[in-house]
DNA sequence: ATAGCCTATGCGCATCCTGTGCGTCTCCTT
DNA sequence: AAGGAGACGCACAGGATGCGCATAGGCTAT
């Protein structure tokens, strides 16, 4: 990836790539005693271009923050150990101002957990799809002087998003959409130009327990459509038999 | 292969070729218990002036990718000792990243081929063209940093073709392509001034299980030739007896 | 009660392939 | 050298398939 030329890579990634103050990556710490779970997260984030360790338990969690020095951690709530809040507790009180993402279930969700976004951190709860789970992560980091700065907006053409704000305006008209609606816009305008499969789609935008079929996708990007499209020259494009694609009007 | 001069090389092949960082050639292995279908795949994949390693089961697949360190890894879901995706979680345990192309049956497509091209892996549903098969691992491996740098762009004169966007264009006028019509495209590029039989073109293009006449490969070519050949000089040309040649023009 | 998420169903049409027929090149025969 | 038969390549038309889309409706969480 290193040496790629640059008229390549800005085709398609027209977005800035995300990294530490000088260039070299962004290292996370991946907390889960599930082991595949935690797989699955580390290798989303490996396909970010970050730089990913896995832990098993609090002590190992504890562990690695010391050793890898990441600039977020993600960190279940449930561990076999030590109790997730208090890994926090002692990062913290270790000198650590590393920010975490935690995961939690939807059932258990504790009033404990609702007061750490005060504290700069964050929380999502199980189970996540993995789009969110990055968006977040960007912007837990982003708020943080460890990385090199980027901007809560996303351009594609005429076509805006704020991913602090939660606002998506085509041509300064604003455009309402759903959580899932927007999850969906945002993969999109995160990878524009470039065609993306139905099954990458569903992999990275639903949640990884998702049973069902593909055609939610077809179902949702009819409603982008209706609610994008409209507004000007189509900006979503089918390329029939391989997937979707999101490019500015020429 | 050995002695061949570098010019004649040159000649047939444009494209520079994909490799590890070094230099040396990319390492596959290649695991399904169908001895004929791997070997089959082997072929296809030494034709690309890769390293290939066959295995008929998860164990033997295990040993070779700790042995041969490969660059990528082509598995089959089905296998006769351990399952395909526990193979794929073994591997991520033991901390090997190497990215993975499944193969699996269109109708066996279960819930659990789900979350792997969120992990940057891939599949590829039975029957395949090899074509297909080439251009993920080519994808897979370019998005990792195993191998050295090489744009999803190919340009034979005039012609360009990105295999991310999927877009083609002609002295800067796009050309719209059906799925089929990008394959045999994408073979013809990638060949440029090679003479390819229809025969070649059938076994690369159309999945292995494809009973169909050569004839077909001529209905395509027609295909091309009209939304191609129309926009310039020709560039596609027969061989009569032999084959096709796309070449540029002079 | 409402908004949002998803499933189910049916339809239209792009795409893929087969079949047929015709023109032309090749090569064999005389 | 001329003629002819067969092979080869190409054009065109028609039919089957399945992909993508629209719509309706049920379920759930707020």
């Amino acid at each position: 990836m290193v040496g790629m030329t640059d008229t390549a890579q800005q085709k398609l990634r027209a977005q800035p790539r995300l990294t530490r103050q000088d260039g070299s990556p962004i290292r996370i710490v991946v907390v889960d005693d599930e082991q595949s779970l935690a797989d699955l997260v580390a290798m989303g984030l490996k396909y970010e271009g970050w730089d990913v360790k896995t832990a098993a338990n609090g002590q190992q969690a504890l562990q690695a923050v010391r050793e890898f020095r990441p600039d977020a951690v993600v960190l279940d709530i449930m561990l076999p150990d030590i109790d997730g809040l208090t890994v926090l507790q002692r990062l913290r009180s270790a000198g650590f101002d590393v920010p975490v993402l935690f995961l939690t279930a939807k059932d258990s969700l504790d009033d404990r957990v609702a007061g750490l976004t005060a504290g700069g951190d964050d929380y999502v709860t199980k189970p996540f799809g993995l789009e969110e789970v990055v968006a977040r992560l960007r912007g837990l980091i982003r708020r943080t002087a460890t990385a090199a700065e980027e901007s809560s907006v996303l351009w594609v053409g005429d076509l805006m998003m704020d991913e602090d704000s939660y606002e998506v305006r085509r041509g300064g008209k604003q455009i309402d959409l759903t959580a899932t609606e927007f999850e969906l816009l945002r993969y999109l305008m995160r990878n524009p130009r470039r065609v993306l499969s139905k099954a990458q789609i569903l992999d990275r935008v639903w949640s990884y327990d998702f049973g069902g079929r593909a055609s939610v996708v077809e179902l949702y990007i009819s409603y982008l459509r209706k609610k994008i499209d409209t507004l000007g020259p189509p900006m979503i494009h089918t390329v029939r038999g391989v997937g979707y694609q999101l490019r500015a009007a020429e």
